[in-house]
DNA sequence: ATGTGTTCCTGTCCGC
DNA sequence: TGCGGACAGGAACACA
């Protein structure tokens, strides 16, 4: 599900277990997620304290004591859960390893961090910190949404002339980082703007107006991943999969809940992915 | 360069 | 309850 808000949550959620705590063994229980795992990662990984934990677009890294930073990305399906530790109220001990439990880190401190995931588009990958943001699937990336460098007349610009509809664009991780499926939909819809419209024919105001409310729609879900969780972390130890009242997505056939609109949110598919949006009110 | 479709993998849900 | 098909929050890759 991770989009960049459940990333973020997921980050803060491993902050207090693993930054300055040394990684005291970890274990691969299976060699590849999307890609092979890089080569003896457990043995470049026991031993080093983790330094720092930043979240670039979709991806953690955690840069370590050895001078390398460890990179994850959780695909589609990828989970953090964490156990062990005394963290408020919750106490979470060791459960034995599950189906997909495919890489378990025992931190200094007592928590465990294992890392699920069924489908396996996730990845790891390690390299060195001074070049990590020219690690291959990091360099293409585009301005993180609450950055500097994404702004009303850079996304104006970057849209200019394209003639891919606008929900593709907002999905291509070069325009903007981090945001998917869920939240493109979101933002569109609270913008007024059909998925449909091609990029480069919408009005430059209308354009620039997509900086807040992506900004907007993207710290709501960050604040709701906070709020509802206590540490970030559900009561089974699984961070970042918190409940998101979503306003369109998912919501075929439901009515619009934007104020005053009497439509009914429709389903589309573009580009092999499902578009939900409402016809009366995003134009 | 830009746009589109396919592909990786497993699980779940829905209709018959 | 089984079976088949659609679909799932990502994004690299191949190809027009």
């Amino acid at each position: 599900m991770p989009e960049l808000p459940e990333v973020e949550t997921v980050r803060r959620g491993l902050e207090p277990v693993m930054t300055g705590r040394r990684i005291l063994h970890a274990e691969v229980r299976r060699p590849d997620l999307r890609w092979p795992l890089p080569p003896k990662m457990a043995e470049r990984l026991t031993g080093a304290r983790v330094e720092r934990l930043r979240r670039r677009s979709k991806y953690i890294l955690a840069d370590l004591s050895t001078g390398e930073t460890l990179l994850v990305h959780l695909g589609m399906s990828g989970r953090m859960l964490i156990s062990g530790a005394q963290v408020g109220t919750f106490h979470h001990p060791h459960p034995a390893p599950a189906k997909h439990d495919h890489v378990v880190l025992d931190m200094e401190g007592g928590a465990r961090i294992t890392f699920n995931d069924a489908r396996r588009f996730g990845a790891m990958d390690l390299m060195p910190t001074e070049r990590a943001e020219a690690h291959p699937l990091l360099a293409a990336l585009g301005p993180e949404p609450f950055g500097n460098d994404f702004n009303e007349s850079a996304l104006v610009q970057r849209l200019k002339g394209r003639n891919t509809p606008i929900k593709a664009a907002l999905l291509d991780q070069s325009v903007v980082a981090g945001l998917g499926n869920i939240y493109v939909c979101e933002v569109l819809h609270r913008a007024g703007i059909d998925p449909r419209r091609k990029a480069g024919q919408i009005a430059a105001a209308r354009v620039a107006s997509l900086v807040p409310i992506i900004r907007q729609v993207l710290q709501e879900a960050i604040d709701a991943g906070g709020s509802s969780l206590r540490d970030y972390r559900q009561t089974d130890g699984e961070l970042g999969y918190f409940q998101h009242a979503f306003r369109v997505y998912d919501r075929e056939g439901q009515p619009c809940l934007k104020d005053g609109c009497t439509g009914t949110i429709r389903r589309i598919v573009q580009s092999g992915r499902s578009s939900y949006y409402c016809p009366k009110c995003q134009r």
